[in-house]
DNA sequence: TATAAAAAAGACATCATTATCTTTTTTACT
DNA sequence: AGTAAAAAAGATAATGATGTCTTTTTTATA
């Protein structure tokens, strides 16, 4: 569904509004390393993602990577915008260029929900709103790759 | 989601459930143009669905491919496995290794239902099954790629 | 002002997917 | 038997995703 560069860039966002802020800014290679993702790829993607005004930075001493809380206010569609495109989300799940609710594929009724669903939850819910909604639970450990729990 | 070849795959193998049979057999020339899928790659999957035993074939003059009322009895679940594999199915939307109910990633909770929805549809429906309710409506058309309608 | 730390940028390397092309095998039909 | 049609198999090419390495720019601070 989403590559593995949105999915680092997405979990290196929640990451970030977890973990930042304008005063306590955090390199690329403690994002990096707390994520386990490879170091100069997701330098890569922040850099995007910064040209995207989707997360903040500065160079320098003491610089680094932080979300602002207008970078808050963004949602993961603009993420996923930002790296992967969204155009997969509007394709056929079995590649048909003309699907449909009038046209349907043989699997369309059963994708349809869940694609007006999940779009709605990355489009509408803000990143300020996911950090609230995982700090209820204890889901904040889990923007780790391993199994350290 | 999937790959295009495990689409070109799924819809070749409806296609010929719908228009094949023992005495009526279908060279890869006429699906792929039906389908409007590049002819040779086309091929090689449908080889790999024969080893398979998804689909069923014959060599030689008024030779093809077909579905068996046997190969019917299969689901898309099996072509997925066949072409794809079916990990990717396993695994967490935003890419964590452990991710689950007791340990859920920021969306585990959005996607989950979905999954189960889909992959029960994928693995417990047959293909003969999904002619009939492709016959019900008029999905048949939408198997081509293009809209030509 | 010099230095060092950090992001930004650009060039390069690797791999899987997608796709094509050629040769071989099988088999029906004349 | 010979021929032609078709799948099967194998080799090669093109592309995009993934990942690395090196150089440049910016900036805090000694």
């Amino acid at each position: 569904m989403l590559s593995n560069a949105c999915k680092y860039a997405i979990r290196s966002v929640l990451y970030l509004a977890i973990h930042s802020n304008e005063s306590k800014k955090i390199g690329v290679k403690a994002i990096a390393e707390e994520l386990e993702t490879p170091q100069p790829f997701l330098a890569k993607l922040l850099q995007q993602l910064s040209r995207d005004n989707l997360v903040s930075s500065t160079k320098g001493p003491n610089g680094g990577f932080f979300l602002s809380d207008m970078d808050k206010q963004n949602a993961i569609w603009n993420v996923i915008e930002s790296i992967d495109g969204t155009d997969k989300f509007d394709n056929c799940f079995l590649g048909l260029k003309k699907c449909n609710g009038e046209n349907p594929c043989p699997v369309h009724f059963i994708v349809a929900p869940f694609k007006e669903t999940i779009l709605a939850d990355f489009r509408d819910k803000t990143i300020e709103k996911y950090v609230t909604s995982m700090q209820g639970t204890r889901q904040v450990i889990t923007l780790k790759d391993l199994d350290k729990l």
